[in-house]
DNA sequence: CAGGGAAATGATAGCGCTGTCATTTGCGCT
DNA sequence: AGCGCAAATGACAGCGCTATCATTTCCCTG
């Protein structure tokens, strides 16, 4: 233990700083960084003491350029606030952190063209693979990534023909879910509301062809500013529809709240409800509320968690359902 | 436009493999790509054409190796999930990223150890600044990021002495002021629920402090798991509690959830309630429950965006209090 | 019309590491 | 005693860029 240097000297120390201090050359140093095993121990800690003394944090950048490994991984997502993407998120760097990997965050902001400037910013920085959610907005994009021979996740989607690998759900099948379950309680006038990104077009979609398919009316759909207070006010959109479908949770959250204020809702179970409301995220938070919100639960963390193990291997299915449930609650 | 090839060859192209295309030096190349104006239309003509066959991605690694500029920044947060530093990660995102600037992403959970080898794990990427909610847990940790010579932000707190700059709001007066505004309706038995990490444990210091201060009786803790599901059953361990203030937002969602288990809650206004409650965060879906959550609003999103802005610059104030407001609604 | 300077382009030397191939030493075995 | 081989260490080139300092060309000006 030196006594405390007054700060820092200007440029951070080198590996070769470290080796001349230790009396070895700077290859010696680099190994015991990363192969720690090949260097003898009393060399190593001779080695050791010196990185300590100096403050040595190794340049990975400069690392990554010579040996073509950067440990990095570029993740796209639409949004990370306020969002279920932040599962994703978590999931995958949990599970890339401990091997060392670092993660690039980017956001599309749902906005194609910053999609592809954002896909070439990632790739600039030679990322071993890139995990998006959705599947890229324009060809250009779909270009970069395919030429780009990293491995490409894409997730929270099932796209018939990916680039790459694939982690997520039928978002189509669970609009078909939500609509049958809600015909078959004898609800007729369907709505959804939402956004109008591809994930939901397909949610959508599924909708609108089971509920059609099961003998409702035809179905109606809001698009909906991104953010639940939008949905508060979509109701008086929505004349004489008893049943909904929000493309989130959080929008079934701020549309239940503005049944509440229309005092179009009942305690009890969701036979009582004039208007029953199904989400899809399962967010935390509509467990808590009242009526408890029913909704479609997808697997966010797993998806990130797959998405990571996707990227690490080549081998084994490139293509995982990760599935989604109905979980029935109050309010539908 | 040429035929599509079949793919990628293997390695990707380099700026000499532009240059020899275009009939140029490879420092014309780069130059097309940072300076433009310094290259003859004709010539950057070229050049772009070049650069467009061949699918040219830059390599920013080499290129931050050599310039020592890596245009990234090192974010580090408790987690992402389902979190309110969300908004603090996408505000200072959406500042930086049109700059050219890519945020490397690390989460500590909450564990001193693996702040420690994150921030180490960030510095060793060369980052051109840290920004960080809290200070570094270890002298260790604060050291790493003294030495490494970069702008280091701190953020969600206002610590006395911090390493560089700090863009927060002070989270004992939050404290304070809830237990103010709880006394000042009466109520006398009051208590704290939510983490233990460093911000909790300052809001507690001053609810207690105010709380004892203004005549009510000694506040109970209740330290809970890091979700909302947990706070549920804190109720049972409250007895006679006729004021809680939840750490944050989802906790308070979690307790007024329980309470209505309980049968302990009414409709109408603040005054009405058998127990008073108070988040911190202002989330979206407080406004959108029944009864709406009163809570204290902070800045997320403006911390992010002024620690954005502390890192750019080293000139005006390096100490910014972007404060909070009582929000009061149904709830207490 | 000589001289000066701006505009356009290039040659060269690294940035801080790692891959690859030596080189040296010590030791077990026939 | 001599050979072979593993363990430990090192020399050297080069990853793909950019900073810095030429060099060349051309045009304007007094």
């Amino acid at each position: 233990m030196t006594t405390a240097e007054p700060d820092a000297p200007h440029s951070a120390p080198t590996l070769s700083a470290v080796a001349k201090l230790a009396g070895v050359s700077s290859i010696t140093v680099s190994r015991v960084v990363r192969l720690p095993g090949l260097v003898a121990p009393e060399t190593r800690g001779r080695v050791e003491a010196a990185m300590r003394e100096l403050g040595y944090v190794p340049n990975q950048l400069a690392g990554a350029l010579a040996s073509a490994r950067t440990r990095s991984v570029g993740v796209l997502v639409p949004t990370i606030a306020n969002s279920i993407f932040a599962d994703t998120v978590q999931g995958l760097s949990d599970e890339l952190e401990p091997l060392g990997y670092a993660v690039i965050l980017a956001q599309s902001r749902y906005d194609a063209m910053r999609e592809d400037r954002m896909l070439a910013a990632l790739l600039s920085r030679r990322p071993e693979a890139i995990i998006m959610v959705g599947s890229p907005a324009t060809d250009d994009g779909a270009r970069l990534l395919r030429r780009a021979g990293i491995p490409i996740v894409e997730t929270w989607e099932l796209p018939a023909s990916p680039i790459d690998a694939v982690a997520g759900f039928d978002n189509y099948a669970a609009g078909e879910t939500v609509a049958r379950h809600l015909v078959a309680q004898g609800r007729r006038h369907l709505a959804f509301i939402g956004g109008d990104d591809p994930r939901a077009t397909r949610r959508w979609n599924g909708f609108r062809d089971a509920a059609l398919a099961a003998g409702a009316n035809e179905p109606r759909r809001l698009v909906l500013e991104r953010n639940a207070s939008g949905s508060v006010a979509a109701l008086a959109e929505l004349p004489g529809v008893d049943a909904v479908f929000a493309a989130n949770d959080a929008h079934a959250i701020g549309f239940l709240s503005g049944l509440r204020a229309a005092g179009l809702q009942r305690s009890g179970p969701a036979s009582a409800q004039p208007v029953a409301v199904i989400g899809l995220g399962d967010l935390e938070m509509g467990r808590l509320i009242a009526p408890s919100l029913s909704t479609i639960r997808v697997h966010g963390d797993a998806i990130g968690r797959t998405a990571a193990k996707l990227m690490l291997t080549r081998d084994g299915p490139r293509h995982v359902d990760l599935g989604f449930e109905l979980v029935l609650r109050d309010s539908g």
